[in-house]
DNA sequence: TAAGTCATGTAAAAAGTTACATGATTCT
DNA sequence: AGAATCATGTAACTTTTTACATGACTTA
């Protein structure tokens, strides 16, 4: 039974950034700065967000209870704020974990480029389409450097998928999947054009 | 050489959705409804926007120079304008379409949850990933049927990677990788699961 | 008679991006 | 001497989403 000031906020919906940042913090307490760092690192591939953005939504999670900051006095540095998730918070992110998401258009611009393909020159679309292949092989490559190391660093946790290891695992292999896919097609793109310029 | 009025719009910056807009009406002349209904059907995947979004985006390409319309009286419907891309509009896509996308994160609301996966019951996790498998698994039948009509219909046209039929199809190649991989990513997801509810 | 299609808009709110603002310490 | 890291914020702007608003005709 939630009273009082916990009640106020009930009805306020979170954001997906907000349960982003639970997510984070549900692994280990933070600082908005580290959460930023967080962002870009470990979920910058299919969340991204700015400090802009994350110290207000913070403020937003605390008012509603699902997050607490506890300030750190540091010397030689600024202080900081650091998050811990609540109760709550933890109750709001299982809760939005277990049922499924609303698609929505993923919205790369690079495909939205390729339906216009016909309106550029087939060598100048080859060149661009070939750098684009590149792109992703490198990006597949260090998500393969960071899956070897979790496979040998992480080997006892990734037999059971109820740990946090495994959720990062399954986090990457997505990535790895789609930065495959994405270079493969670039590729075929790219080869097609070819056979024009002939 | 460009004077007067059509100077002045020289700097404004056109955004994605203007591009995804000319794209579009590169091919065809369009309504504002029209193009609402090609944004659900032959973008929708990998962009979106709804006829709130794409109304003022048509006002401000016409300001630009980029598009022009035609008012068209018609019987027992509303009356409606058609939208043409212009020279000047032609030439903003083919620049475009032909320089790299600044890479941004793909913001998948599903990706995110598996991140926090370890914090849900293996059962209705499994069961949510098997759900999610299934929908992109019909999302690929669907794209599969319409690649068999394409392959059918446009054989001469897919043979010449400079036509519009064969812009489409490298759309759809895409839409067709993403869905597969997608839906492998779930079941895998979904079977390392059932493995610890053993 | 209720829902769907055709047709065009505006308004408000939420989410995301870019820029402004400060300041000590550490590395190159 | 300049750039990067740590650290936290605000302001302005753009983009996206959801809701409001209207109205005739067609199909189930």
């Amino acid at each position: 039974m939630r009273t009082g000031e916990e009640a106020i906020a009930q009805g306020a919906k979170i954001s997906t950034l907000g349960y982003a940042l639970l997510g984070l913090l549900a692994r280990e307490s933070l600082t908005g700065y580290e959460l930023a760092a967080r962002m870009r690192e470990r979920i910058g591939f299919f969340w991204g967000a700015g400090h802009s953005q994350i110290y207000p939504e913070l403020a937003k999670l605390e008012e509603r209870g699902l997050v607490a900051h506890e300030p750190v006095e540091q010397e030689g540095k600024p202080d900081k704020k650091v998050y811990s998730i609540t109760e709550a918070g933890w109750g709001a992110l299982v809760g939005w974990a277990a049922v499924p998401a609303k698609p929505r258009p993923i919205r790369d611009e690079m495909t939205l480029k390729v339906y216009s393909l016909w309106a550029v020159g087939p060598v100048e679309a080859a060149a661009l389409y070939r750098t684009e292949a590149l792109r992703h092989e490198e990006q597949l490559a260090e998500y393969e450097r960071i899956r070897d190391w979790m496979k040998e660093e992480w080997a006892e946790a990734l037999r059971d998928p109820r740990t946090p290891e495994f959720a990062s695992y399954a986090t990457l292999r997505r990535g790895l999947g789609y930065e495959r896919e994405y270079a493969e097609w670039c590729r075929w793109v790219a080869e097609r054009l070819d056979s024009a310029e002939v």
